[in-house]
DNA sequence: TATGAATGAGCCTTCATTCAT
DNA sequence: AATGAATGAAGGCTCATTCAT
């Protein structure tokens, strides 16, 4: 039941999705909805807390499994891969952590959009929970970023808002890339991740060995 | 009358907008909505088009100013900055467009989130014209990125899909550091622009230089 | 299971009862309440017939107690008072009757409400029933009026239609004054019943020796 | 519109009353109801504010009619009648404000069992505005009671109470005779309350001269 | 015998949309 | 050109009633 209303959610939005449809769609009578989930907005926020819950899953299960996958990988080719790296590096297991959320936005695309587009349209209750579920999202990320980046030598520089500016903008631009992969269907989500880490951490670690960019004047 | 629909889709989404709301709040009645617009679906896409050209005219504004502004600046402090650096340079371009972007978000959240954050839950006619609205945006984020790298040795490499990729992982990316501002309100628009630039920027241009990371093997 | 019921219909009217309440509050499944008593219909009729035996049985009770109780009692204070009384007097009879609808009423305001403050918010069906069940009290209270009134000389002049008329402002009375008893706590149903006696029986007698009022032409 | 909702409400109750049958009845469609009422609680409690008035004014207006209505009348034919009586003597406000209550209540059926029959089966709101307008009736009935007897040489013995405790015999009375006029057809709102006047007053004034009946002992 | 689970029907309420003026 | 008044159609929610066990 749940999941169709996560379908019906993600497709309709909130005040667009009836009752009637999800119920209907579940092989359910109405008031079965209203048995089990007191009302819409009961309905929704079991939706809304079951995604968030898989979604942290699917994302702490990728990110632990890549930081015990042992010694043997992580190793770039370009200028830095030259340097033998720790095993089990951070950036393994960002990447390990970007690719998890990644597929998980990409193949449960109802659960991120319920978790993640629902407008302001919503009650307080809701409103509350909405925001409380992504900030939940947000600080994974944040956290694994934290991770990437904190053997660093120049960790200090990075506060915790970088990390959590950083986590913004990583999740922004998933939910955003996974329109881009739908209509570029030849792109695996692998792909994509390798992408966004190559355009976001290669940068990153420069930054980090103290290459800044800023305009000239003002 | 566009002005008070536009702030009122943007916080109460297109369903849970009422019409009744709309017409009050800009001083006409609701017969007056119909003969101007033909229903609420007309009413929202007149909201759609004219903040969609809005974003488009701010931004081609602000790049092709930075373009114009002449030779002096866009120089960086940090290894890079030691080479000089062709005026105008197509980065200074992506930064001062990027900052456009960035400050429309900021500045006109409403007509952004009417732009963006509708999910799918409209008709048919109404989700090609959200559809074609985002593609614009797209277009503009991705010319820019294309000029900023075009010169470069290896832009080769980068195909228009690298555009593409790079345009929505940006536009994905501000739109959800716009939640974060309004979260860090001591954060300006340049400085967060600066952030962005400098995490991807610097990333991709080492990736133009053919620094590329890659997981180990799998 | 019945006693829960004319709890509730009494409290909630019949529609605004809800079957639900009845069957958890009585410690049953709804089914079984279909099973014994087909529907909410049933249901109901089945509380009306016992609270309206309840109330007969304990009217007709304390009338033949009081017949019963003997030779003994019945005396007025006032000018009346001088003549000798027949024992067992019909008026002591009409007291105690009245006595015991009243206790009734007052003590068990459940069972009153359901028969007599049902609008006619029910089906056809239930409609009679409660129609029946209100001659019927209405009949008892119509007896007893008439037995304190037979012997008197001029009875004759009060034909059955008489004796309806004052059973059913005893009843009315009763009813009301049982409100008005909730909110004056300290009158019992004794004190209630003898202010109603003298002001009814007091001045029925004068009218039967005669004493008529009339407004003045017309 | 009220008049059709008063009907409706007299004849099925508050909660069995459906907006649908009473916008049909009235012509109207339902969303003008809310228009005009804000909500079925609404409509009810126009419908009861307007009841309670008519039925004051009318009542109101009768008495003061009957005071005013100069010296000629009032004279009984009986014993008392001997005695010269005070032109526009208080029990002939009385008998004419229990005609004009007892016409109201008979004629307008409906608006009495708004008034006096709805069930507590009404939300918080309601019941306060529903006992609120029966104690409105109440202080009418108990007033013109009071007036009755101020008189009398042993007027002091009744207290306010008194004149309470009759008010609400009256009212019941009279809302239990309009249901046995109903079945008695040939009874003029004027012989019911010439009956009533007849077993309530002349017992009254006895009692006030001192007569009283107390049953035996105990 | 007893019940948990299920539902068709209906009610209050709202909203996009249209006349009549 | 402009609007007050009106409505058909839906949506959230509840309730009397019934199976399957």
């Amino acid at each position: 039941m749940i999941d169709v209303a996560v379908q019906v959610f993600a497709k309709r939005g909130y005040h667009a999705a009836s009752v009637d449809e999800i119920a209907e769609l579940a092989g359910i009578s109405k008031p079965m909805v209203y048995l089990y989930l007191d009302s819409k907005e009961g309905l929704f926020l079991a939706c809304l807390r079951r995604e968030a819950d898989r979604l942290v899953t699917a994302f702490q299960g990728a990110a632990r499994e890549a930081a015990a996958s042992g010694p043997a990988d992580a190793r770039g080719r370009g200028a830095r891969s030259g340097a033998a790296k720790p095993q089990g590096a951070p950036e393994v297991r960002l990447y390990a952590g970007l690719l998890a959320f990644f597929s998980f936005v990409a193949e449960h695309r109802d659960s991120w959009v319920v978790l993640h587009r629902q407008a302001s349209e919503l009650s307080e209750t809701i409103a509350v929970a909405v925001a409380d579920a992504r900030r939940a999202v947000m600080a994974q990320v944040a956290e694994l970023v934290r991770a990437g980046i904190e053997e660093s030598a120049t960790a200090s520089q990075l506060s915790e808002r970088d990390a959590d500016f950083v986590a913004h903008a990583l999740v922004g631009a998933a939910d955003s890339l996974t329109d881009w992969m739908v209509r570029n269907p030849d792109q695996s989500p692998e792909g994509v991740t390798l992408r966004l880490m190559n355009m976001v951490w290669v940068g990153m670690g420069r930054v980090l060995e103290g290459e800044v960019w800023v305009p000239a004047h003002d």
